[in-house]
DNA sequence: TAGACAAGTGGACAGCCTGTCCATATAGTG
DNA sequence: CACTATATGGACAGGCTGTCCACTTGTCTA
């Protein structure tokens, strides 16, 4: 994930370097929508006018390139959940953020999965360190919602995301568009409080 | 996933190529496993104790040998299907299903996921040829259920298996080994038929 | 069993990609 | 303006994929 706070103990980059850093993140932004995450970081390199070098230095690997770009479309995630808590009841607000962590994993299912495979396949913190601002965002609508009596108590934030997350990546490829809000759809079924009345959930389905 | 069924019409390997062509599936399973499913393919053919030519000949792409392998073990996971319909509860018989599917995917969700990728991130048909053993026993199950008076009528088995791919995919690097586990549970209780009793569900939770 | 030919083999090779290195160019500073 | 730390670009080493083809080996027929 790079430098997402700019700790800025550091001295400052160079104007130039900067200038730079920006354009390699652009062409990548470009490139990483018409080709896909597996496009060649020479070709970005050339679109965005600069040496090899130079991208590496500034992203030193593929997984820094693709991390920064999916942090700030994250960010623009992360506000619009801020506005539906804002301004609608608690469950609708976690609901309809819900809806919107399914688009934007759909989006940007591929270069998730491609920063998450660069990323290191194993020993590693299980959601990368981009998804932090989600997980908080989960936490505060589930929370919300909860207390407002929208969502059942005993269910997790973290339960919330990788059902997003696990409903984006397996209809990515789907042919039915709808589809992925279906699954939803079922799945928040699952998650209100009325769907529970008093039963213990989980494993009694068994056998 | 190449010739899952052996047209035969066409003149049988010679038994050269037939022992040539096993010792590169062994030698992939392995190195699949050990490696993961980025592993060079060099390296598999290496391992083989074949020349690369003789690897390329027999599965021309990287997807061709993902599918082979994944081929078998799809075989066996619906065996275990089949058996579990002839000796349990049909409600039973789907949820223990989906569970074993889970764990398919969750050990080949590499294997899967580079067999797509590599298959075409686009124009292609939305699930993998190999998966259509998974679906009709999806399907067999689910209906078995639905009849048994255990399942909604209104889910289809694509949203099962799909919810179930997504869970696998989304928990696979998750340290938390029991969570696999519980948003199967949590999702398989939007799928019993107790938890609909007439709303309609879907997007009225919307805002 | 021998000869002939189709089928199969292996490894060299072309082309592409990643990530490093360093001689050169340039922003920032006094 | 001069000086130095920073930054640049492109050549390069190393590795991977997939193709090609001269050579080897089953298989079939007589």
């Amino acid at each position: 994930m790079a430098s997402r706070g700019e700790p800025a103990t550091e001295r400052p980059l160079r104007v130039d370097a900067r200038r730079n850093r920006e354009r390699v993140l652009a062409a990548a932004r470009e490139a990483f929508d018409r080709f896909g995450p597996q496009v060649s970081l020479a070709e970005v390199a050339r679109r965005a006018g600069v040496g090899q070098g130079t991208l590496y230095r500034h992203f030193p690997t593929r997984a820094d390139l693709l991390g920064a770009v999916l942090a700030d479309r994250i960010d623009v995630l992360c506000r619009q959940g801020a506005e539906l808590a804002a301004t609608g009841p608690a469950g609708g607000a976690l609901a309809g953020w819900l809806r919107l962590l399914l688009v934007h994993a759909r989006v940007n299912q591929g270069l998730a999965g491609g920063y998450l495979s660069d990323t290191g396949l194993s020993e590693r913190y299980p959601v990368a360190d981009c998804h932090v601002p989600i997980m908080g965002m989960a936490d505060r609508l589930l929370a919300e919602a909860q207390q407002a009596g929208a969502a059942r108590m005993d269910v997790t934030s973290e339960d919330l995301v990788h059902l997003v997350v696990g409903i984006a990546l397996a209809t990515a490829r789907s042919a039915d568009v709808d589809q992925a809000d279906r699954l939803l759809a079922l799945a928040l079924d699952g998650v209100r409080v009325d769907a529970v009345a008093g039963r213990s959930r989980s494993t009694e389905a068994r056998s």
